[in-house]
DNA sequence: TGACTTAGTTGGAACGTTCCAATTAAGTGC
DNA sequence: GCACTTAATTGGAACGTTCCAACTAAGTCA
């Protein structure tokens, strides 16, 4: 047993056939007999038999691999871990494998372990693009013919698919949310405006307080860096203008942790004295205090649909780019006060 | 370009030398002259060659692929993602690639990708075993050759190496801790009774008891589902005996949480009333209300340790099985009251 | 009977590498 | 000038599979 690997010869000999009925019998052919595949499956399990992928499609040549690559920027951020499992369920009914790497965020990583992937044969590449990449990283997959999906980031420029939650819809619902609850003077706070998730965020805060008829003030537009300590400094700013705003919709849940912090050392209290909403619903919105509402995306279903997106493309040999916006929805909690709305603990949105 | 592969034939005729010469270059063998290994690595970028490893390591039979598998339980849970994590930290460096695939507690699930992994010549597997996992899951793959490393849980019986964490030592600390604060009456609260880590956490509790000095009673003992819910349930039973416990080590962080809940509806509050100690440190133990003392395990240094294990074997040519046990730290919170002592955050642990 | 069809099977070439033994070219010692 | 060493290169076989064209055996039709 221990001698060597057994291979179709082997498994040919010893059920008294050739080579080429075995890979008949291996490929599920219709046209060997019943007996015969029988037999030789009997023989297979008995002298535990591996299929050798490799070698099938070094044959086969630049066909179907059976692996696919998935790389992420942060595989410790729950989002992340979520998405990835979301493709590995669907990779894994089709009969795939996934590579699955981790970049932190950093170009160089990101280069290396896609040119490992591609020596390997991948057959398609999920990607969540860590920061700056271009689409001059991705050129040479697409001109190679290896289907490409980017997921949460957009690559501008580049010839790929993509799918995106609906930042524009989700910042929208919050803000009319706010105004259902009475507020007037609503803020957009955080985030790097020379993003494109920024300006898209942004995009759905002025169509919402222009639907609901508010006035639209710059001074209530405060970016920052989006994390905790850039909202605890943006709430700080937004309430130092004359006409102050009493609710504010937040670049992300970071933002509205640090916006919490930033007014209590005010001594206001988030959800009784200033409405707060967050973007993102990470783990610690649900437990935090006051729980954060905020704009839930599924990360797992992306993960499927992105995996189901790159399977399409796979199979039908060639990649048209297609662009998908993830829907989206809002979480009520209680960082907005009003009781009787928190009880209804979620609201769909129509996409 | 368009036109199937850059095979090392292309290299060879365009650079004016042998194919041998070229896989020459690419091993970066001493055999060749300066001059032409710079002109062939030059041809090389020049038509964008992809190495083929899979044609590489057919001939190489058995030998390296580069890749190795990792197969969790649960990935959506954050330990296991910061896992996956540290494996891929040195997995990458070693300039191998990584599979991960996700099980969900399935056994079925496990063996597919098991299979699938094997049939895609993985050099090595990484494995937190999904409930129930028995030795001969793990046969076929000592059998050829493949070393196994499994984490996390054990695998009675299998013939692989194994990195766990200090259950004993862990137990034991918290023990330690609340005797520290002076209660008498610890109870033991949660888990299965009938599984490895049940019984060296028990061990842990039983020996730290003795070791202060105090009186060991069963009825301080008492299992549950390792769940928020069966933590609710275990204080329940826990105060209903006569001499009632003023403390308690639980299972994990959710059954402490669940014990947490289930003091408050009888209107006791954890921290104050009675002292709750956990296991694992999960994310939301920071943030909970009271945030609570726990045991912390590094998931991400268990990744890199199971991984520098691996690859030592698969270099070593023979997997010479070998356990670790990982060591364990108590992080001192609020959920045993005491500010004073909740200000050093936390204290190590020899292990 | 001979020409066909059909179901099942088969040997050999090919895929892109690596390894081995063989070869060439040039230098070295005497 | 000969036997040697050393440095660099090379052709061909091999890895385990798939694919193709060819083949066999048996049945069908007129």
């Amino acid at each position: 047993m221990a001698k060597g690997r057994v291979t179709v010869i082997d498994i040919a000999q010893a059920a008294g056939v050739s080579k080429s009925t075995v890979s008949l019998v291996l490929q599920g052919s219709p046209l060997v007999n019943e007996g015969t595949r029988t037999k030789v499956n009997a023989v297979m399990r008995e002298l535990g038999y591996v299929y050798n992928r490799g070698a099938a499609n070094l044959r086969q040549s630049g066909a179907k691999s059976k692996i696919i690559g998935v790389v992420v920027n942060d595989l410790t951020n729950g989002f992340f871990a979520e998405l990835a499992v979301g493709v590995d369920m669907v990779v894994q009914s089709a009969g795939f494998v996934q590579f699955l790497s981790n970049t932190s965020e950093s170009l160089d990583r990101q280069r290396e372990v896609i040119a490992s992937m591609r020596e390997h044969g991948i057959s398609g590449l999920i990607l969540s693009p860590s920061r700056a990449t271009e689409a001059s990283d991705l050129k040479p997959l697409v001109a190679a013919g290896i289907p490409v999906v980017v997921a949460v980031r957009n690559v501008p420029g580049a010839r790929v698919s993509s799918i995106v939650s609906d930042n524009r819809e989700g910042i929208f619902a919050g803000v009319q949310h706010l105004a259902s609850l009475g507020h007037r003077r609503i803020a957009f706070l955080g985030g790097f405006n020379d993003t494109a998730v920024f300006d898209e965020r942004l995009d759905g805060y002025r169509a919402a307080m222009a639907n609901c008829g508010m006035a639209l003030e710059e001074s209530l537009i405060v970016p920052s860096a989006p994390s905790r300590a850039g909202g605890a400094d943006a709430i700080g700013r937004a309430l130092a203008i004359e006409e102050k705003p009493t609710a504010a919709v937040c670049f992300n849940d970071a933002v509205a942790f640090g916006v919490c912090d930033g007014l209590r050392t005010i001594g206001l209290e988030p959800g009784r004295d200033f409405a707060v909403v967050g973007f993102d619903d990470v783990i610690e919105a649900k437990t935090a205090v006051p729980a954060l509402t905020t704009i839930s995306v599924d990360p797992q279903g992306m993960g499927r649909r992105a995996a189901q997106l790159l399977l399409k493309q796979i199979n039908a040999g060639k990649a048209e780019a297609e662009a998908i916006v993830s829907s989206v929805r809002l979480v009520v909690r209680e960082s907005c006060g009003s009781g009787a709305i928190a009880k209804r603990q979620s609201s769909p949105i129509m996409a």
